[in-house]
DNA sequence: CTCCTTGATGTTGAATCCAATACAGCAACA
DNA sequence: TGTTGCTGTATTGGATTCAACATCAAGGAG
């Protein structure tokens, strides 16, 4: 979301819903780093309103794995170890196959070629927020056709809670490992056109396995943020 | 945790947190049921609080899936379709094997057999609700040694969301299906033992979906629910 | 010089008060 | 008779106000 989209929104109606999803865009966004500590006043004031809202979206984000609360003492932008940041991709490696499972007989033609062209811009690309925002867009996209409820949410929130670390991450990619990752995305879209489920959860696996492993290779990355 | 506990803790200090762990306990022992609204006065008489902190208790319990928030309108204690059930336990399937295994290496023999102990008294219960606290405790304390933070959470969130349909399938067990699963726990507590991640994962993701399948088998469970 | 106590200050947490919204019941009309 | 519009009431949402707690700095005792 860009920032203009954020301003508009603060002038409507109030709600801690709108709080929640403007602070969690600009949490994704890069506005608030990991560890740094959000003041109820400054987050009331940013977005027009009072403290009890603020509150509430805080406890939501909380649950989201965004923000991390302490009884008493404040409210900060959740901050992952490495051990944390490997397990959540872990358990993407075993719940985002599932979903795209789910999500496979429902990709048709037109949703497929959407896909494909996401790949071919991400190759194109130079940018990292260009190449992060397409990525997002390609993965979530292609769980987008599936009736899920509890599953699909619970695949946006792990993607979310390692957002900041898929920046970093993305900055220390060689030219190899860039091109296997493009080669998985195109073998993707072809094990979705084929409709083979099998073939598209193993190789969903692991793409994202082989990004886990380079992660774990890298430990500076989380030297790279405050 | 026993009604004479929570009433304990009434008397204590006041706080969200607490609110939220108090009907989260009474949600998940029956206390509310599915589809029952939830009327914020009504909770904050009950614990002794005013409104405020019970709203942001709601959040919390939304996020856990146990609350449904409706904005302007209401709360209301979640109810799952047959579809969503079915989605929940596909979802464990895939993810408390990977939570196990983290789980493994720190089970030491006192632990195994305290599982075992669980088994063998699960066996010998009759009562529904002794059986299902038994069950919880025996799964659940499977994952207890696993040094991890979002995974278990996870799992226990899913636990939660789930509790009630497990209340009503547990009725539905034939003497036959009650045998696998005692098998299928001793057998789990042997893999566990021998130290075996792939088998004890084999047999759990077992478990889990022939629960699954014996759900689907039963639709009218969802009949027994309010 | 170090460690503990003690107060000042800022921040969070909760209660109360007020506004806005949804809902039910009733009435008027086609 | 069914539908639509209106009004009163119950309930939720947010702002303000006040209390409790944590943090930090300064000062005093060992």
């Amino acid at each position: 979301m860009t920032n203009a989209a954020i301003t508009d929104l603060v002038a409507h109606g109030n709600s801690s819903a709108r709080i929640a999803e403007l602070l969690r865009a600009a949490i994704l966004h890069g506005e608030y780093q990991p560890g740094q500590r959000l003041r109820q006043e400054d987050v009331a004031q940013r977005f027009g309103a009072s403290r009890v809202p603020v509150r509430e979206a805080f406890r939501t984000l909380e649950a989201d794995g965004l923000v991390t609360l302490v009884a008493n003492t404040g409210a900060w932008v959740s901050r992952l170890s490495l051990t944390e940041c490997d397990e959540v991709y872990q358990t993407r490696e075993r719940v985002e196959p599932l979903l795209l499972r789910y999500a496979l007989p429902h990709i048709d033609e037109a949703h497929a070629d959407r896909l494909e062209e996401l790949a071919a811009q991400m190759q194109r690309t130079d940018g990292v927020e260009e190449f992060l925002r397409l990525d997002r867009e390609f993965h979530l996209g292609s769980y987008e056709a599936a009736e899920t409820t509890v599953l699909g949410d619970l695949v946006r929130r792990l993607w979310n809670t390692t957002q900041h670390y898929r920046r970093a991450f993305t900055l220390l990619l060689d030219e190899h490992a860039t091109r296997v990752v493009h080669d998985e995305h195109h073998m993707l879209v072809g094990a979705i056109r084929a409709g083979d489920a099998d073939d598209a959860e193993r190789i969903l696996a692991g793409h994202i396995r082989r990004t886990r492993l380079g992660l774990a290779r890298h430990p500076e990355v989380f030297d790279l943020l405050p």
